[in-house]
DNA sequence: TCGGTTCCCCTTTTT
DNA sequence: GGGGAACCGA
């Protein structure tokens, strides 16, 4: 069968016109994939080589399904492509280039922690407040100077960067990003943002290794174009130069990571660098019913940024999206729970088709509660990484520091785990005539003696175990990784400790072990067909740039998905959850100051909407856990922007009028959503629930006849009165302040901590 | 120097 | 509620 046949008009004529540059305009759910895919597919077949095929993507996943997807089509021979993310290209392209800009085949990728805490050390070092200096704060302002191609000189040298440095009351921002700079050159090691620019600069600075690459990749294909940022887009335009075989696929509706550098001007730059720019627009939604398109599409209109594209669909109808409402974060997720254990028992339907999707990772917990009571198998994606995890970190920390001992965010991990004696004074030590000799941590560390440092022989014992551990790195990774883990006695200090926490810790260093043999084992086998052993620096490559996501889920696939909706981007799911639809939380608070932030996080939204094929059911909290505390919250300013035709409120009345069992949003307390006020009968017109945009925007706890009582003197021993808990008596007071917090016994609720500058309460004695 | 405890700040979102 | 830094006592 062919191909092509599987395609509409506008898919295939995406596919087929392969070369000159094209853009791709493809609405959420148009099979965008799909075209990319077969466009691949179409090029090979047409005796293109797939080593002159460069395709980049934003996640290994995506690259990973893409490379499948095609060889499933294609065959083997789609091995060859060069088909990654922009950072795991590009680091492969400067490893073997990297004698070019005086960096070490082996050099290291600083992540997020690493660079975070290397400006740490920077501003104590200084002298500085990294109450003023943050050093995420810092590490935000280099990223973006760097994603506009900007070197710390460069950045220095114009006076409007350092003009407003001041006035931010940053002065010496400027010297702690050459700092920043010269410590990470004089590691070994490149954070992420220098994975782009050090390519940029080396295309633009060595004309024979741009002339190379242009050369080799004759067709180039970049998805989610919307998400690239200027130092991207810039490489990409020089690469693309001499064949102009260039493709670019996205969608600027889905366009959400503006807030690490992407820009839509990217669009309108490359109409502009290659006029002879061809159009495909994709609009027909394959994905989801008429709803859900409809809906998303009454969301996308509020924005005034936005190129005009109508998506439309030959789907169904389909049902109305649900919309609840819960008292708290807790009863959100549980009431989430229960829908989806309630759809499999109603028709037959796999864990893996559900997802529930969030702004932030923090709101995972309560989520994963509810799942694990119910035993519904679920998989949460991001969050702390396994490759975050401390005990993780440490022996990878290991690892870089033997394959690249100049590697010094490395070296302060382990320099002193386990402890050997070499404490704060001793490092302290070493930085500073590190700074004085211009010398790295690692030469200092070998002449320690001679420098007349104190603990020069535990540094020197140090040197030595490293120094050994190198002899071994042309053996396979995981021979290396256990005698490592064997002798530093990790595994063994890990495997005594038998709390809760040390079993998971040796759990996970376990895991890291299990992965690092299957690597081994793997078969690598080069051009003249030897299988080579697979070393522990091209683990180390491997990984540097993966996330969870990335990870294989080994044995059960089939569970739900839970994750943020940045993660969720490029995927889709039979029955979509999204939680948390409140003020401050989603839109986040963080947006509100700016048009363009708040539209971005409209776009969020569609791309959360988008991602449901078939149900999608959105939820609030009127209360949940932030900082530890209970927060009041109101229903998202985007469930008004919902066309109310779409919605359907399961809202309090809905509830108490049907039977309690049949409906899974049913409360198994229903009594608990009315006032305790005697005055308000049960039967009072609901107030919360038609019409339906008023019923959003009224939150429960604003009932008239309820007055609080100021509660600044409150002390233990007194009986209160909530609105929802009804009487109470107050055992414990703590905190101060804002913080100041009541631990009351309810009658019928049992004991709630309430945050007393929040909850409305009537003295009664 | 080390280990334990308190205290503080935190939260967008990710390669 | 939790992780990490800072602080404190041995």
């Amino acid at each position: 069968m062919n191909y092509l046949d599987s395609l509409n008009e506008a898919q295939r004529a995406a596919v087929e016109n392969t070369d000159g540059p094209v853009i791709i305009v493809a609405g959420a759910g148009s099979g965008k994939t799909r075209v990319l895919t077969y466009r691949i597919v179409h090029l090979i077949r047409n005796g293109i080589d797939p080593f002159n095929i460069l395709a980049l993507t934003f996640t290994n996943k995506a690259a990973k399904e893409m490379r499948e997807r095609i060889q499933h089509v294609a065959g083997n021979e789609a091995r060859n492509l060069w088909m990654g993310t922009f950072h795991s290209v590009f680091a492969r392209i400067l490893r073997s280039e990297s004698d070019k800009i005086g960096y070490p085949r082996n050099f290291t990728i600083y992540d997020t922690d690493d660079a975070k805490s290397l400006l740490k050390s920077i501003v104590t070092e200084m002298k500085l407040d990294d109450k003023v200096y943050k050093p995420a704060t810092l590490l935000n302002r280099i990223s973006s100077a760097k994603n506009s191609l900007l070197s710390a000189a460069d950045y220095a040298a114009d006076a409007d960067n350092t003009s407003y440095d001041e006035s931010a009351g940053r002065p010496k921002f400027a010297q702690i990003f050459s700092t920043y700079e010269m410590r990470c050159f004089r590691a070994g090691a490149m954070d992420f943002d220098d994975l782009l620019v050090k390519t940029y600069y080396l295309l633009h600075n060595h004309s024979d290794v741009l002339n190379k690459y242009q050369h080799m990749f004759r067709y180039i294909l970049v998805d989610e174009f919307q998400d690239t940022n200027h130092a991207q887009y810039a490489i990409v335009r020089k690469l693309a130069n001499v064949h102009q075989n260039i493709t670019v696929v996205g969608d600027d509706a889905q366009s959400i990571y503006a807030f690490r550098g992407a820009t839509i001007k990217n669009i309108l730059s490359f109409h502009k660098d290659f006029p002879e720019t061809r159009v495909y627009r994709l609009e027909q939604n394959y994905r989801s019913t008429k709803v859900i398109v409809n809906a998303a599409n009454s969301i996308i209109q509020k924005n005034k940024d936005q190129i005009e594209k109508k998506v439309w669909t030959n789907n169904e109808a389909g049902d109305r999206i649900k919309v609840f409402r819960a008292l708290t974060d807790n009863e959100e997720a549980r009431m989430v729970a229960s829908s989806i254990f309630q759809e499999k028992m109603n028709s037959h339907v796999f864990n893996k088709e559900f997802a529930i999707l969030y702004r932030t990772n923090a709101q995972s917990r309560s989520i994963e509660e509810a799942l694990r009571k119910l035993n519904i198998p679920y998989r949460i994606y991001g969050g702390t990484s396994f490759y975050h995890r401390k005990e993780i970190k440490d022996l990878l920390a290991y690892f870089r520091v033997v394959i690249n001992p100049n590697d010094e965010e490395a070296i302060k991990r382990i320099i002193n785990y386990p402890t050997r004696g070499i404490g704060k004074t001793t490092l302290d030590h070493i930085i500073v005539l590190a700074d004085e000799k211009n010398m790295s941590w690692w030469e200092i560390i070998n002449q320690a003696s001679q420098l007349g440092i104190k603990a020069a022989s535990a540094l020197q014992d140090f040197a030595m175990m490293i120094r050994s551990f190198q002899t071994m790195l042309d053996r396979n990774a995981y021979d290396v990784a256990m005698h490592i883990a064997k002798q530093t006695n990790i595994l063994k200090t890990l495997y005594d400790d038998k709390t809760v926490e040390g079993i998971a810790r040796y759990e996970n260093i376990e895991e890291l072990l299990n992965g690092l043999k299957e690597f081994s084992i793997e078969e690598q086998i080069d051009d003249d067909g030897v299988v080579k052993v697979r070393t522990l620096q091209e683990y180390m490559q491997d990984i540097a740039l993966l996330t969870d996501a990335d990870k294989d889920d080994e044995t059960d696939n089939d569970r739900v998905s839970v994750m943020t909706i940045h993660a969720s981007k490029g995927l889709e799911f039979r029955f979509v959850y999204i939680v948390g639809l409140e003020e401050n939380l989603f839109p986040s608070q963080l947006s509100l100051n700016s048009r363009a932030e708040l539209e971005e996080e409209r776009r969020l939204f569609y791309v959360a909407l988008t991602r449901a094929m078939k149900k999608l059911t959105l939820s609030f909290a009127t209360s949940r856990f932030r900082f530890g505390t209970m927060i009041h919250g109101e229903p998202s300013r985007f469930l008004q922007e919902l066309d109310p035709q779409y919605l359907m409120l399961e809202g309090l009345e809905q509830r108490t009028q049907t039977s309690p069992q049949r409906t899974p949003y049913m409360r198994q307390q229903p009594k608990t959503f009315r006032s305790s006020q005697p005055t308000e009968s049960h039967t009072a017109p609901p107030k919360n629930f038609v019409p339906v945009n008023r019923a959003i925007a009224t939150p429960q706890s604003t009932d008239p006849n309820f007055t609080s009582d100021d509660t600044s003197n409150l002390s233990e021993g007194q009986v209160v009165e909530h609105q929802r808990f009804g009487k109470g008596k107050v055992i414990g007071i703590e905190g101060q302040g804002d913080n100041r917090k009541a631990q009351i016994e309810f009658v019928g609720h049992g004991k709630k901590m309430l945050v007393l500058k929040f909850a409305k309460l009537k003295i009664l004695q």
